[in-house]
DNA sequence: TCCCGATACGAACGGTCGTGCTATTCTGGT
DNA sequence: ACCAGAATAGCACGACCGTTCGTATCGGGA
């Protein structure tokens, strides 16, 4: 069927957009279908509830988020290249695309929902223990390339690297430092430093 | 004066405790004001305005941070015992005390206004500058004391810092691990083991 | 004790919210 | 070209929002 999921996806794109700088429940479906350009009603028909528009935009931007973070770094050999990719996507990402402006909508979904019980919290939990998983993997994969040392836990390495993006993003947009994402970068560095594979050289480095 | 500065207080103690979950916006005065038993206008008349209201509340919380954050951490030797002492102050502040369930109140507003202008994020970001402001004091401190090693950068261990704590708030409170805290504590030694002091006995260390 | 200012209340306003209902328009398969 | 069904519009509803205003109550200095 075609008319019905494109106008579906202009929604979900738009309201994707607006809920990564005001947030998801602040995300109203009259505003939204003003922007649109569909009315309150045509619009609200998409989605029987607004708990389900919202459900919606956190899966779009799932997927936006594997299309365009998680998926081209799984093209980089695994190991300490993919984890390298895995960041540094990221950092593009949360800059914010024209179309995404507010910058990473699960950093503000999280904040609004870490308190709040129901599907939404759970989806977006789901999503983002995805997230660290796929980091922590990663890292388990540079340690088993001997990319990383031996004893390295994988699990604490994703811990730290999500507080680098975290502190990227509040640099950023709230701080308003520029240099935010070069010190995210620079961390990144010294983490990697911190439990390099001892008889490795510092080949490894980036170019 | 007196009874209009004490209830003042008690408004803003619940203020600042139902902000810390819901944040700052969706605090509504009514709901409120049916907390603290009182009317709705009975209470708006405290606050001439509703982002007059969110201003006091952020300076309230300001205070309590600093009472329960800051202040303490002064008492202890300046250099790495300091930022020591910082570091666990604000992981204690964090865990929420009785009376401020959410967590952290500024990484919840940090979150909801950190793309939206106005008076009440610039009044974060000022917090928020103070905040990772002392950190990077106490770490250049930690550096002139001859704690940690001459080359390093205070501000970017400030910065680091500042993620290990985020990474922690998300961690306990959006994906319930209980062992964020010791995870963030581990990257806290994990950073100072980077910078240590060349010459310096390992003797600093956490008793 | 009286009184005036501080404090709190009740009702109401215009607005926006999410959500139903019904009617209209559009669209794709035959 | 027609028609079933999807897609959208229009309208109304109850609830809650921040804010205002006039009024009542209270409490401390004279």
């Amino acid at each position: 069927m075609g008319k019905g999921d494109q106008t579906r996806g202009t929604i979900l794109d738009a309201a994707l957009d607006v809920a990564s700088t005001v947030g998801l429940e602040a995300l109203s479906i009259g505003r939204l279908a003003e922007r649109v350009g569909l009315s309150k009603s045509g619009l609200f028909a998409h989605f029987r509830s607004k708990e389900a528009l919202q459900l919606e935009v956190l899966e779009h931007a799932r997927a936006d988020f594997i299309q365009g973070v998680v998926a081209p770094a799984l093209g980089a050999p695994r190991g300490l290249p993919r984890l390298r990719a895995l960041f540094d996507n990221w950092l593009a990402w949360g800059r914010g695309a024209p179309g995404r402006e507010g910058g990473c909508v699960f950093l503000q979904a999280a904040a609004e929902y870490d308190d709040r019980p129901g599907e939404v919290r759970a989806c977006l939990a789901a999503s983002q223990r995805d997230w660290t998983g796929a980091l922590e993997r990663a890292a388990q994969q540079s340690v088993d390339e001997g990319h990383l040392a031996a004893g390295t836990d994988a699990r604490q390495l994703a811990f730290e690297l999500y507080g680098l993006m975290m502190s990227c993003h509040f640099h950023t947009r709230l701080l308003d430092e520029a240099s935010a994402a070069d010190r995210a970068v620079a961390g990144f560095e010294r983490l990697l430093a911190c439990h390099a594979a001892p008889s490795d050289s510092p080949a490894a480095e980036r170019p």
